[in-house]
DNA sequence: TCTGTCTAGATAGGACCC
DNA sequence: TCTGGGGTCCTATCTAGA
């Protein structure tokens, strides 16, 4: 049973923080001279780059986030590619968390660029709570951020969404949208189905089979018709979802369920040696950060994507956890040589380890400060997002960050 | 001893998110 | 158009053991 809020909607105030393009607003503060022009963060073109976060006037020639670097200069030849800087991304979003958890405690940092608030307990118009927030982070940051207020999660992340949408000034659209306890429903009704958390192009894809193209639409379908095609649960959620419901509660705290490690070539390789290579340079990475998160791995996995795209990926289980490098390259190897033949090239070579625990060793209590303890698990959090989008060279400013005063 | 059933864990893949 | 990287969750399938 999945955790819940003990709250009602009518008494749950939820915002959902988002930075306005996070990663270049830093860079124009590091930088004036990109402000108004179009330039995206991300890596290059020729080695299968994509864009990170774009300008908002790059985004006027239809540039937009994920996008191939060299599709995005098809689209805009003027665009200036910048090189990301993640210890300032870091540095910033820490301050912005920092800033949050003075206005409530209960802070759920969901990426680098953005949380959710919980201000169920605090007196006041929570617009007017919005509007200080921006105002805060403006003033002492010199960031943009567009808020979703509403009495959960779900809908104050999608309010944000279509707060962002309605404005159309070419530039940080610092936009506040607020949807009031019991018009959950009729809020989302209009909206396409993926504005829906968790349904992406293939489920609306399928979605449409059905005739639904609209949120308000799966919410009055026959639930057995959305179970038959997403499952029991599925469907049950689905429509939950589709009807603005979702009880679940502001998590301040997050556990590593897995580590893992990937990268795509330039060039499709099938040289043997260099693969082998990036799998011990893969496995040593994994391993320094499973030490330095006092965790043990039981289960090791390999990914494989071939020149067409076809993925598989291939796991074992070790005798017993581990954090030791050694130890997840063997097992890595083994998967691998059952799987890779010589001479067939690959596009991307990536390894894994999961079933995370901790070691033998606890921490005393001498040990665990709660200050400290909160702020490691705010700086975490920002490199976990940090991590998810550029790897493991994001863990390495970070412990440089944090080594610092 | 053999066979069928149930369950839990392992494995693989897909979809989604930022 | 030509698709990064890291992570999470869900479902289906397989297998071993009770």
């Amino acid at each position: 049973m999945a955790e819940q809020s003990t709250l009602t909607p009518a008494q749950r105030t939820i915002i959902h923080l988002d930075l306005d393009a996070f990663f270049c607003a830093v860079e124009e503060l590091r930088d004036a001279s990109l402000r108004g022009k179009p330039f995206a963060v991300g890596g290059s073109p020729e080695g299968r780059g994509v864009v990170a976060s774009c300008s908002y006037p790059a985004r006027k020639f239809g540039v937009r986030s994920a996008m191939p670097m060299a599709r995005a200069l098809r689209l805009c030849p003027d665009l200036i590619i910048v090189r990301h800087h993640f210890r300032d991304y870091v540095e910033m979003s820490n301050k912005v968390m920092e800033l949050l958890s003075g206005v409530s405690e209960t802070i759920q940092p969901i990426s680098i660029d953005e949380a959710f608030i919980e201000i169920s307990a605090m007196p006041g118009d929570p617009l007017v709570i919005g509007r200080d927030l921006q105002k805060a982070i403006r003033d002492h940051l010199q960031l943009h951020c567009s808020l979703g207020v509403a009495s959960n999660k779900l809908v104050a992340k999608i309010a944000t969404e279509v707060g962002k949408g309605s404005v159309r000034t070419g530039a940080y659209p610092n936009a506040l949208q607020h949807v009031p306890a019991g018009e959950e429903a009729a809020f989302l009704a209009p909206l396409p189905c993926e504005a829906l958390w968790g349904v992406g192009p293939k489920s609306a894809e399928r979605l449409a089979e059905l005739g639904l193209r609209s949120i308000g639409q799966i919410a009055a379908h026959p639930l057995r018709d959305l179970q038959r095609l997403f499952g029991p649960q599925g469907g049950l959620d689905l429509q939950r979802r589709a009807r603005g419901i979702d009880n679940s509660p502001v998590h301040t705290s997050h556990e590593t369920k897995s580590i893992s490690q990937e990268e795509t070539f330039a060039r499709d390789t099938d040289d043997r040696a260099l693969l082998e290579g990036l799998i011990r340079s893969q496995a040593e990475s994994i391993a320094r950060r499973l030490k330095r998160k006092e965790l043990y791995g039981s289960t090791v996995k390999i990914k494989l994507r071939w020149p067409d795209f076809t993925t598989i990926t291939r796991q074992s289980t070790l005798p017993e956890a581990s954090d030791d490098a050694r130890q997840i390259e063997a097992a890595a190897l083994q998967l691998f040589h059952k799987n890779w033949k010589l001479g067939r090239k690959l596009r991307l070579l990536g390894v894994g380890v999961s079933n995370l625990g901790p070691p033998s060793r606890q921490l005393g209590l001498w040990d665990w400060n709660p200050k400290e303890a909160a702020k490691q698990e705010r700086l975490e959090a920002a490199v976990r997002a940090l991590q998810a989008q550029y790897g493991d060279a994001a863990i390495h400013r970070a412990s440089q960050l944090k080594a610092e005063p």
